[in-house]
Formats: structure tokens, C-alpha cells, sequence
RNA sequence: GCCCGGGUGGCGCAACUGGUACCCGCGCAGCCUUGAGGUGGCUGUGGGAGCAAUCCCGUGGAGGUUCGAGUCCUCUCCCGGGCACCA
């Protein structure tokens, strides 16, 4: 090891602290701003390396932008309420509180090493009252203007974690957080009205520069159909007029003439009321109503995995084709969903394959037919409808850890909001964590007080709290005013750091806080609150650091790495450049850690060291003459334009190897004594994003003042050399290549190509067509 | 099943609008350094034939367009991701 890096590391950051040198004026600056976002950490207490990919290569970012002269805004802060802090109260009696912030000091100092160029003194943290205050107050806005709302609904509820989830937070049946099969549970929760923004949400996706798979994830979780919607009138105990109209949806309504029976989900209003006989006897009710029982034990997930269609016909009631007039029969199925649509269908077993499975399986007919033009559509009454996928966004979760709902009841069980002026609603502490499926806040007696003191006898408080995915959906707008205690955010500031220039982060964000985020803006933007409707321009989904293994890191598996054990061991910044050269940072792609490729970047960077330990002692007066002159010159030029070209992409993995192949020239060069000390210090200042710590010390070293990251990024011309080296093909396959001075004519190199043994012999007497 | 990505040496990868395929690094081999090992340094490294200059083959597979294809077109196989009994 050639050089000391906890030496050299901490005594960077010490200057970098004592220079304030990442601390920024948002409200000054003529520069061009620039503001540089990654999602934000959950303070787990333990910065792994995923941390890093995501911090430490933005970091590298950042830190170019800035030589370039860029306003660059990079904060950081921590997504601080969730599940984690209160299974630790639940499991060790801990205060999620202390265990929290316990947590975030630990993370500070593990970001810390990481040299990235965060302003500190705009740290979110979003378990402060003074941020949840605006998260409730921004939640009764959207509730003033019919944005939340509480309703009762068939909802997720995991019953290892006693709460309810998010459609988003339910994967293939389980609960994304534990594993746990979801149950299904109807209960009165609080919704925000993110379905009222679908078509928004799917056509601002049109003007954003996005890579295409995360818009069509965003699309499909959307997922908008167009059809209509038609009406079946029913006969009810086979009297005709008796019954009500059963609406299905449908995309292809130009199929009507071939429904030759209608589907109704178990889950379906209709299907209740008959199995209860309050509008007509069915005479096998007990038949039907098992089969909505046992429909009811399944998760979503068994209910799809079972492609073998089942169903009961409703004996006793008839649906009537308002196309042919037709009477058809009704039938309950599990493979109608009640979650989407109308919950029913007309079933077109001649053009829809589940419709045919079903029809084979219970001998109905199969009617190829004629199709039906929009006339005859609207004719039978048929509406064009679209429909959505996407679902409103339950936010009511029955945890403690997490800002309260800003809602009280009056008490006719009304729900208002709080005034702002009682804003925050603290978190109340005198709350009993063990889960009962109850909410933990229902057991404070100081919450109950508050609100009868506030608000008068019988007024009771709301006892859940917010989906932590409320909190993360409008930090990036509290970054720029952190200590603002009048508004959540200030309207100057938005206006002129808005949108976000780039927002890079993980890939299971891109249909739950990715979606949320731009749901908030667009609600927000309407309510004129924020000055854009879209909050990020360019996003970027990272990549998954594997295990050395090739696997995902688990610590069932025992690969994780630990990247403290090699910022230990190699420095901060051998992790950083093998993190920036393991893969293109622009697309999301896993790659496995390699122990020998991190021991490489340090080799690397030893080399580094040892090459400006030759510069520096340069004493020649014509060294730079000389230097100006050599191929070494033109060499950092083209080294600087392929590193700059880079680094707009992205593509740190490239940059990098062209600052290795750079060094091996110096090396060559130091080899042939030629020493150059300019040529050392635009190396360092190339290098400077990438291993800010050990260019901060090789920078001093260089007998530079100042700090290497005050510097600007160097802007030299690219110096053409004399003489050009000239590919000669013939049938497309190389034959050789010939050195002509650069302004050579086009015949004549024709006639030195020519003088090629293997171009004559493969031109084989033919007429050469063109020079390229 | 549908919709997105992506398949290049033993490995991670590189190759701007079609123009020297494999930059840079890992690994491996040989040599130097060392008492030995490691570290460090130098050289070599897609496959095949040849003493050699050199030649042939080579970007998942099969065709096609082109003077020229990793790159464009058609079909096909495999891997990763998203959606999925969504009517």
C-alpha cells in the first residue's frame, strides 16, 4: 500500500469542513442549477452497499457538474418512520424514537466516509415533527379538496404485520415486506384519490425522458382500457320486467351478439342480496353461497394460479342479450374479479379465451356471429367507458411508527380536518406497541385528552397512521426550505429548482414511490401549491450490486458484503471507482462484487500516487515545452473529452478505464524521463470526482493551493496530430493500414494503399471503387 | 400468455450516426524481485493452422440488405424485468 488512505481520507474531509465547500445558496447563484436527487435512505443502522452504488457514483456526478460550473444541489436525508423501528420496540422494548436516531447518527458517519459532497445542513428527516407537520398539512389539503377520503373497502392485511398494505405493497399474493399470505379484510380506511389521476399519469409519462421499460411498468400498472359499458336486464323467478340491470364492462362491445351468459364476480353487490333472498328466491342459494364462501378463503394469488375455470349457475334468474333478446343464464365465477370493472361481465365465448374454457367446461354455446357497429352499440345502450387498472391508494396503516392521520371525528362520526394551527399532531408516546390488529395509538389516553381538550366532549380522535410512502412523496420539495416554518416549501425556491434535473434510485420504486411522488405533484400542481406537475425530468433506475457469488446478497446466504470491511482495508476511494467501473451506471443491470477487482482500483490508484511523486519533482524549466509537444498532450486531451463525454452519459465505467489507459501512457512516458507536471495536475483533476480524497492529497502534493474539487474542469481543444493512421479495406476486411501525414489528398492515399502487397493481391486486378 | 430490456473471450465489460470486434480491468501463463510465499514489476493471453511472415474462423442460432453488420431487416432460441383469469 502505497500511500495511507485513513490518513489521506480524513484529512480531505477535514479541509473539505473547514473550506464549507458543498454547503450551497439555493437562492443565489447566476450559474445554471442543477438539482441531483437519489431516493432517500430508510435508517436501517447499516449502510450496505447498495447505499454506496446509489450515493458514492451520483456523488461522482455531482462533483463533475460542479467543475463544469454547474449550481448543483445534492442533498440527503432519511425516510425515518416505518415497520423496522417498531418491530425493534415490539422485540427489545426500545423507543422507536431513540432507536431511529440512534440509527440515522450511525448513518451519518458511514455516509461520511464515503466522501460524497452532500449538503448537510439541508437534512430531511422525516419522523421530525417539524417535517410531518407539513406531510399532515399537505394530506388535509388533499382532503379539503376531495383527494383523501375514508371509505369502506375490501383491503390487503397482513396478519403477521397487523396492518393493512397498499395494493402496491402485496406481491403475488404476499405481503411485500414479510412474506406473509395477504388476507382480505373490509374495513374503513383512508384513501387518496390517486385513480381520479390515472389518465394524468399516463400521459404526462409521454413528456418525460424516461427510459421506455419504467414508463410502460408505469403503463401497464395503470393499465387503461377502453370499451363500454352495457346493460343486461334480468328476469328474476323467470317473471319477465322483474329484475334489475346487471352492468357489465367490456372491451369489445362489437361482440355482444355472441353473450350467450353473463359472469358474475362472487364478490359482486347482486349476488348478497340474492343469496339473502331480498330480490328473488334462487332455488340453490346454499349452492351459491359456498361458492362465494370458499372464493373469500383464497388469496388473490391462489385465485389466479387456478386456471381451471369454476363457477354456479344462479338458478332462478336469467339475463336478457339486449342485442338479440335472447335470454341467457347468470352465473357466479371466481375468474370475474370484483376489484375491476363492474365486477360482471357478458362472457363472448366465441372471441374471449377464458369465456370459451368456461362455456366448454359447462356446455354453454358458442355463437360465431356477426359483429356489431356502434349504432347498434348506443342503439342497446352501450356508453363508451374507460377503464383503469390502478387502484386509490390506501395510505391508513394500524402501526405506531408513522405520522398521524390529521383527522379528528365530531361526534356524529364526521371526519375534519385539523386545523393547521394544531399543527404538527404530535405523535403521542404514551402507546401500548404490542399488535393486535388494533391501532397502538387507540391505547394513548393523551390523545384522547388533546383532542376533548381542543375540540370538545365526544370528539374523538383518528387512531391510524400514514403509509410512509405519504412522507416520501414530497421530500424533495421540503430539501429546498428545510427550516421554512410558515409553508411547506417555498414557492420562489420551487419555482426556480423545479423539476428535479435527475432522480436515480431502485427498481421496485417505479410502480409504488415513483407513482406516489408524481401523483402528489400533479394533486399539489392543481391545488396551485407547486409551480410544475411533473417532479422529475430524467430518472434513472440503478443496477443491483450481486454477491461475489452471482447471487442477490442475502445473510441466509452468507455473501453480503460489508463495505465498511473494504473502505477499511482499500480506502473510500477504491470502493467508489470499482463501484463506478463494475457497469454502465445508465442502465439497471446486476453485477456480482469481485474481492480482486476492489484490490484493483487500489493498484490503480497506488500508481496514481506514484506518478505524481515522479511530477512533482520535475525540475526541467523546458519540461513543459516539451510536454505541450509530446503525444502525452494529445493524449489528455482526448482522454478529457472521452472522460467529459462520459460522465454526461453516465457511463462512469468507461471514464474510468480511459484514466487507466491514460496512466499506463504516463508510465510509458515517465519511463523515457519525461516528467510533466501540468499534465500530472489535469490528471488529478480528471480523477477528482471519481477518488475525491486521494486527488485532494495529490493535489497539495502537486504544490496546488485551494481544493482540486474548486477547480474547473478543463476545456482543452483536442491538438490533431500530424500524421493520421489509414485503415485500408478491401470487401470489408481490413488489409492493412498505412501512416500519412493528415493532410493528405484522396488519390494519392488511394496510390499508397495500393503499394499494400495484401490490397493489391485482394483487389485482384479490379478497380479500387472508393477511399473511406 | 402479453409488454419491455438484454445475449460479445474463462469473468466484469468496451466499440459515437453501419467502418480495425474485444478498450480497461479481473483471471490465467511465463519471466524479474524474494531464502520461500505473498506484495510489487515486466511480457503474453478469442479459437484454429503454421518454425515464421501469414491465413482461416469468430459478437446465442438461421436467413437477408450492404463494398462492409455486434450494430439495420425477417424468423427463431435463451436470460432478466414488468403485467397477468383486468373482460
Amino acid at each position: 500500500m502505497a500511500y495511507d488512505h485513513k490518513e489521506i481520507e480524513k484529512l480531505a474531509r477535514e479541509k473539505w469542513a473547514v473550506l464549507d465547500l458543498y454547503k450551497i445558496d439555493l437562492s443565489a447563484g447566476e450559474e445554471e442549477r442543477y438539482y441531483l436527487l437519489v431516493e432517500f435512505p430508510y435508517p436501517s443502522g447499516d449502510l450496505h452497499i447498495g447505499h454506496w452504488y446509489a450515493f458514492a457514483v451520483t456523488d461522482m456526478y455531482a462533483r463533475m457538474l460542479r467543475a463544469k460550473g454547474k449550481n448543483v444541489f445534492f442533498p440527503i436525508g432519511f425516510d425515518a418512520f416505518g415497520l423496522p423501528a417498531e418491530n425493534a420496540a415490539i422485540k427489545n422494548g426500545a423507543d422507536p424514537k431513540e432507536w431511529t436516531y440512534k440509527n440515522i447518527e450511525r448513518m451519518r458517519g458511514q455516509l461520511a466516509t464515503m466522501g460524497a459532497s452532500f449538503d448537510w445542513s439541508k437534512e430531511v428527516v422525516t419522523c421530525e415533527p417539524s417535517y410531518y407537520q407539513w406531510t399532515q398539512w399537505l394530506f388535509a389539503k388533499l382532503f379539503e379538496h376531495g383527494l383523501a377520503e375514508r371509505r369502506e373497502a375490501a383491503v390487503k392485511w397482513c396478519p403477521k404485520d397487523q396492518t393493512v398494505l397498499a395494493n402496491e405493497q402485496v406481491v403475488d399474493g404476499v405481503c411485500e415486506r414479510c412474506g406473509t399470505p395477504v388476507e382480505e379484510k373490509r374495513l374503513t380506511q383512508w384513501f387518496l384519490k390517486i385513480t381520479n389521476y390515472a389518465d394524468k399519469l399516463l400521459t404526462g409519462l409521454d413528456t418525460l425522458p424516461w427510459r421506455e421499460e419504467i414508463k410502460e411498468a408505469q403503463r401497464a400498472w395503470i393499465g387503461k382500457s377502453e370499451g363500454a359499458k352495457l346493460r343486461f336486464s334480468t328476469r328474476f323467478n323467470l317473471v319477465p320486467n322483474d329484475g334489475v340491470d346487471i352492468e357489465v364492462f367490456t372491451t369489445r362491445p362489437d361482440t355482444v351478439f355472441g353473450a350467450t351468459y353473463i359472469v358474475l364476480a362472487p364478490e359482486h353487490a347482486l349476488v348478497k342480496n340474492l343469496i339473502e333472498g331480498r330480490l328473488a328466491s334462487l332455488t340453490n342459494a346454499g349452492e351459491i353461497e359456498k361458492y362465494v364462501e370458499a372464493t373469500k378463503k383464497k388469496t388473490e394469488k391462489e385465485r389466479s394460479e387456478n386456471k381451471e375455470k369454476t363457477g354456479v349457475k344462479l338458478k332462478g334468474v336469467s339475463a336478457i342479450n339486449p342485442a338479440t333478446k335472447e335470454e341467457i343464464p347468470i352465473f357466479i365465477a371466481d375468474y370475474v374479479l370484483g376489484s375491476y370493472g363492474t365486477g360482471a361481465i357478458m362472457a363472448v365465448p366465441a372471441h374471449d379465451e377464458r369465456d370459451r374454457e368456461f362455456a366448454e367446461k359447462f356446455n354453454l354455446p358458442i355463437l360465431e356471429r356477426e359483429f356489431a357497429n356502434w349504432d347498434t352499440i348506443s342503439g342497446i345502450g352501450g356508453e363508451r367507458t374507460t377503464q383503469y387498472r390502478i387502484r386509490d391508494w390506501l395510505v391508513s396503516r394500524q402501526r405506531y411508527w408513522g405520522c398521524p392521520i390529521p383527522i379528528v371525528y365530531d361526534p356524529e362520526g364526521k371526519p375534519h380536518a385539523i386545523p393547521a394551527e394544531h399543527l404538527p399532531w404530535l405523535l403521542p408516546t404514551d402507546v401500548d406497541f404490542k399488535p393486535t390488529g388494533k391501532a397502538p395509538l387507540a391505547s394513548s389516553q393523551e390523545l384522547k385528552d388533546r383532542v376533548t381538550k381542543i375540540f370538545g366532549e365526544g370528539w374523538t380522535p383518528e387512531y391510524d397512521t400514514l403509509d410512509t410512502f405519504v412522507d416520501s412523496s414530497w421530500y424533495f420539495l421540503r430539501y429546498l426550505d428545510t427550516k421554512n416554518t410558515n409553508n411547506f416549501s417555498s414557492a420562489e425556491l420551487m419555482k426556480k429548482w423545479l423539476p428535479i434535473n435527475r432522480y436515480s434510485g431502485g427498481s421496485e420504486h417505479t410502480t409504488m414511490h415513483l407513482l406516489y411522488a408524481r401523483f402528489f405533484m400533479k394533486a399539489l400542481y392543481d391545488l396551485a401549491l407547486v409551480p410544475v406537475d411533473e417532479p422529475f425530468n430524467e430518472r434513472f433506475n440503478r443496477g443491483l450490486i450481486m454477491g461475489p457469488d452471482g447471487a442477490k446478497m442475502s445473510k441466509s446466504k452468507g455473501n453480503v458484503v460489508n463495505p465498511d470491511e473494504f473502505v477499511e482495508k482499500y480506502g473510500a476511494d477504491a470502493v467508489r471507482i470499482y463501484l463506478a467501473f463494475i457497469g454502465p451506471y445508465n442502465e439497471p443491470r446486476s453485477c456480482p462484487w469481485s474481492m480482486e477487482g476492489v484490490a484493483s482500483m487500489r493498484k490503480f490508484l497506488d500508481r496514481v500516487a506514484r506518478m505524481v511523486e515522479l511530477a512533482k519533482n520535475q525540475s526541467d524549466p523546458d519540461a513543459f515545452k516539451y510536454f505541450m509537444k509530446s503525444n502525452l498532450f494529445v493524449s489528455i486531451t482526448r482522454t478529457l473529452k472521452k472522460v467529459t463525454d462520459d460522465g454526461n452519459r453516465f457511463k462512469f465505467n468507461t471514464g474510468v478505464a480511459a484514466l487507466m489507459a491514460l496512466l499506463n501512457e504516463f508510465e510509458d512516458s515517465q519511463n523515457k524521463n519525461i516528467v510533466e507536471h501540468n499534465g500530472a495536475c489535469m490528471f488529478i483533476i480528471m480523477l477528482a470526482p471519481f477518488a475525491p480524497h486521494l486527488a485532494e492529497h495529490l493535489w497539495e502534493e502537486l504544490g496546488n493551493h485551494g481544493s482540486v474539487h474548486q477547480q474547473s474542469w478543463p476545456t482543452g481543444a483536442i491538438i490533431a496530430s500530424s500524421e493520421v493512421e489509414v485503415v485500408v479495406q478491401v470487401a470489408g476486411r481490413r488489409r492493412g493500414s498505412i501512416r500519412l501525414p493528415s493532410e493528405t489528398g484522396e488519390a494519392e492515399a488511394l496510390a499508397e494503399a495500393l503499394k499494400i502487397p495484401a490490397v493489391s493481391a485482394a483487389l485482384a486486378g479490379k478497380e479500387p471503387k472508393r477511399i473511406i
